[in-house]
RNA sequence: GGAGAGAUGGCUGAGCGGUUGAAAGCACCGGUCUUGAAAACCGGCAAAGGGGCAACUCUUUCCUGGGUUCGAAUCCCAGUCUCUCCGCCA
């Protein structure tokens, strides 16, 4: 959400920056809107210290009148709520403005490959997709899964399951006694509310498991990310500055409709309705958005530098970000049966664009309330990360090497095979 | 599911029809004292929105939404949430 206040002031400049955002947006009404809205409010708080003036002064043979300017006040600020509505519905479907350093672009191919690390491994034999490596192991049955639940789910099971187990656990250590954060093991159902202040609601609310309940108006969602609940933690609080920042994490799953992506990666565990994903929140004071960003990015990296994962990182243009970013960078995982990159974690600054939506401030060291800073990444996605380590470990007879690190989450087992 | 209790500022917690935006305490900030710190003492300290270049000023807000009243944090109704007890249950 962004502040109207801002956008008053300079609307040409507004206008130029979110037409960087590969979106269409309107702007024309909110100058009238707002005009609109404003005029209704100075119209309305005269006539309140009217009333109140009569209030005080306790004179019976005002009170008729008192009653009478109750009336009016009543029509204008219903005017007044309607306008400030219409106002709000534009505001709040507005995406973030893109840092200044963001590559423009409308999609993907105008996206900034900043590093590449780790060693892309030459097999000696043709690779084969975690489909086929899961299947021959009998692990992964993607068939089952359409009977019991319908197409993009999938059951991990025996060693494989395990092993994506043992890589949440890995990622979670890391996390919480390598880079200070926070453990959260948070509910998986949040309310309207707390959808809206991330920014999954009202724009995009066809991605999203709705439950069904009695009460209409008691709206819950399956999370999508556990981005939505860890970063709603601090909504509608006034924090502590030396309380700052805040760093969690939590594995979870993600449920996702994954509407207007039919026909994309309609096969294997790449895109699924349901899968774990350990992420990443911080909520930082706003100047701090950039390093932090650096630093959880850093943070993401370090789980593929473990487990020995060739990546790339890659800096999003403004066409290509998600609703609440104003910055974000992907890391993309060599997948070598595709032979080429897939994401596997994206972290991105909000800035406080999140926060105002959530109404989440801190007091800063000048006693001034003001709106946080918040960011989340992926720390990683776990499912495309089980993908990554079958098909960058398997062997020629199918079998799947595990990384070194893992091991201590594996019983020590070398390798996982038909036995 | 049954029975109670509650929801007030960053936090704790008074107020229960009329300058109450709200006592007190804690926390925080400034000052005095001190070699420095602590303690003590003095002072300051809510948020959102509107107007103004500004000093400043106005309005709203004591869970939410209705109602009663000239006037509501205070009374009435509905709802939400939290807590306690009982039942059921992973």
């Amino acid at each position: 959400m962004h502040n109207i206040k801002d956008i008053r002031d300079n609307l040409d400049n507004f206008k130029k920056l979110i037409s960087k955002r590969n979106v269409k947006v309107e702007t024309n009404n909110i100058s009238e809107l707002d005009k609109q809205n404003r005029t209704l409010i100075q119209n309305k708080e005269l006539l309140e210290k009217e009333k109140k003036d009569i209030s005080k002064k306790k004179d019976q043979n005002l009170f008729e009148k008192s009653k009478e300017i109750s009336k009016k006040i009543e029509k204008i600020s219903s005017d007044q709520s309607q306008v400030k509505f219409k106002l709000d519905e534009i505001l709040s479907s507005i995406p973030n403005i893109p840092l200044d350093d963001v590559p423009e672009g409308k999609d993907e191919n105008s996206n900034l490959e900043i590093e590449k690390s780790g060693e892309i491994k030459n097999f000696d034999f043709k690779p084969k997709s975690h489909i086929d490596l899961g299947d021959n192991l009998k692990m992964l049955d993607f068939d089952l899964a359409s009977k019991t639940s319908g197409s993009r789910f999938v059951f991990v099971t025996k060693k494989l399951a395990m092993l994506e187990r043992a890589l949440s656990n890995f990622m979670i250590d890391t996390h919480v006694n390598k880079n200070n954060y926070l453990e959260i093991s948070p509910p998986l159902i949040a309310n309207e509310n707390t959808m809206y202040g991330t920014g999954q609601l009202p724009k995009f609310e066809n991605d999203q498991f709705e439950l069904v309940l009695e009460d209409k108006n008691d709206r819950k969602f399956l999370i999508p990310t556990a981005e939505v609940i860890l970063t709603n933690m601090v909504k509608d609080q006034i924090l502590d500055i030396k309380n700052l920042p805040l760093r969690f994490v939590a594995s979870t799953p993600c449920f996702r409709k994954e509407a207007g992506s039919y026909g994309k990666d309609t096969k294997g565990m790449i895109r699924q309705h349901q899968f774990y994903k350990v992420e990443l929140v911080s909520i930082v004071e706003p100047n701090h958005c950039i390093e932090e960003l650096e630093r959880m990015t850093n943070c993401a990296t370090d789980i593929l530098d473990q487990l020995k994962l060739p990546y790339r990182k890659v800096l999003l243009c403004t066409g290509d970000m998600g609703f609440s970013a104003e910055k974000t960078y992907d890391i993309e995982v060599w997948i070598p049966s595709e032979k080429k990159y897939r994401e596997i974690s994206s972290c991105s600054s909000c800035g406080s664009f999140q926060a105002r939506r959530m109404k989440a401030r801190y007091k800063n060291s000048k006693k001034e309330t003001n709106f946080v800073g918040t960011l989340n990444g992926s720390g990683l996605a776990v499912g495309r990360t089980l993908i990554a380590v079958i098909e960058n470990y398997q062997q020629v007879d199918g079998s799947i090497i595990i990384p070194e690190v893992l091991k201590p989450y594996m019983n020590n087992l070398e390798k996982i095979d038909n036995n």
